[in-house]
DNA sequence: GGCTGTCTTTGCGCGCGCGCAAACGTCCCT
DNA sequence: AGGGACGTTTGCGCGCGCGCAAAGACAGCC
């Protein structure tokens, strides 16, 4: 049972978040009510690859990551979301299919809205419209980045600006505290930036003992984010 | 001086792209009339990457480009627009400057709206908003599976699929003539499966006394889509 | 406390694919 | 028809990064 307080404070946030920023109360009211709540223990999968895509998700607490899987076994992280963020999006517009699993990463809370629901939403407020074609724009201009990194950088590079695009998106997510501690493993970094745990493992070591980072297990801190910004653009004198 | 008979072509143009399918007579009419046309020879530029980016562009006849290039000089080639289809567009929304130059690979005619046009129209137009969320959902779709291509496949893969899709959208746009010929250099190959025009030269050459493909100067002829589709699949046994 | 599972490190060797160089083929332009 | 620009092919060598194996470190659990 939902009592005031709980709800007012929701509806705050959902008007914080990428879709419904700027939508007006009792807009938001409705996008409320028409939610369903899920809460998600540490490894419990949201959705699967390859399941029906017939829901948009909403983060509200916790974090969640989105796999691929490819055919030989192979896996690739697409992205960490964040409290606030949104996924399964596309798939509702395009796909009859999610392209990839959603996996809670630590305990999570979440709003879900079904397809009819955010098609429908999608015509009759323009607001919610231009939030969803700018979240898209975002991602495709984020992607284009990745595969441009993909293509014509070496690893080092490729984990430098992971690292700092991890620390900036954690940073915004979380407070403002000085200390950018990354959680993830050396798999999750090798997913992300397309080589292998094994790779991430050896750059990482050496970038320790030159004081780039200090590191542990599912740990990373960056120590000097100038000179591994530095790494970025040249590949190292 | 447009004639009526030439009007009436371009509105069923228009009402066949991406961004304006679906709209009633009057809205099409009202987006005909607010766009500019252009006209460029082969090799020309629409716009250069950085240039601020302030209209959306869609190709009427012809055949374009869009090409990316690193600061240490690296290309990559994010895709080609072939007729019907619309670019320019994300940044439109999300960004003040073209991620990437758009060239005239033929000549080539388009039409152009600026920004303020295009966020009026898809406030005002429902119809719009959803076709600019279906193609960029398309896009990120696809750039989804590049990233995985690049991550998880080898080089002999991922031209594979790059010829297989090549042929496919070139298939679509055109008359669907059995021969596909691709028109593209080894080095537009390359930047665009990310890898160098020496090692697509090689496989091609290797394919081609195999009898998968024939091939000459810019133009490749797919004969065994068969075998290629197994190549994608399978690291060749 | 010890035990188990997961994450991490490091050695070792090899192979994919890069990247330079140079020759060759093909098309266009005058 | 000739010239020149541009695309393509191929040889050669090397180095990045993979991928297996095995040991080591860390956290959680009973």
């Amino acid at each position: 049972m939902a009592d005031r307080a709980g709800e007012e404070e929701r509806l705050a946030f959902l008007s914080r978040s990428e879709f419904f920023g700027g939508l007006d109360p009792e807009g938001l009211e409705r996008v409320y009510r028409a939610a369903r709540a899920h809460r998600l223990a540490p490894g419990e999968i949201c959705f699967h690859q390859d399941d029906p895509a017939d829901r948009l998700y909403l983060l509200v607490s916790g974090r969640m990551k989105l796999t691929q899987v490819t055919p030989d076994g192979r896996q690739v992280l697409l992205r960490f979301v964040e409290p606030g963020g949104m996924f399964g999006g596309i798939a509702l517009f395009v796909r009859e299919r999610y392209p990839a699993a959603a996996e809670a990463v630590s305990e999570s809370e979440l709003l879900s809205w079904d397809g009819p629901t955010m098609q429908e939403l999608v015509q009759a407020e323009p607001k919610v419209a231009l939030n969803v074609i700018q979240h898209l724009a975002a991602m495709v201009k984020s992607l284009q980045d990745r595969v441009r990194a993909l293509s014509t950088e070496r690893v080092e590079q490729r984990l430098a600006r992971a690292l700092l695009r991890l620390a900036a998106q954690s940073h915004g997510a979380a407070g403002p505290g000085e200390p950018r501690i990354l959680r993830l493993t050396r798999q999750d970094l090798g997913e992300l930036t397309g080589t292998t745990l094994y790779t991430v493992s050896r750059v990482l070591s050496r970038w320790e003992s030159q004081g780039l980072i200090e590191s542990g297990r599912e740990r990373i801190v960056i120590r000097d984010p100038g000179r591994l910004a530095a790494l970025v653009q040249d590949p190292e004198v």
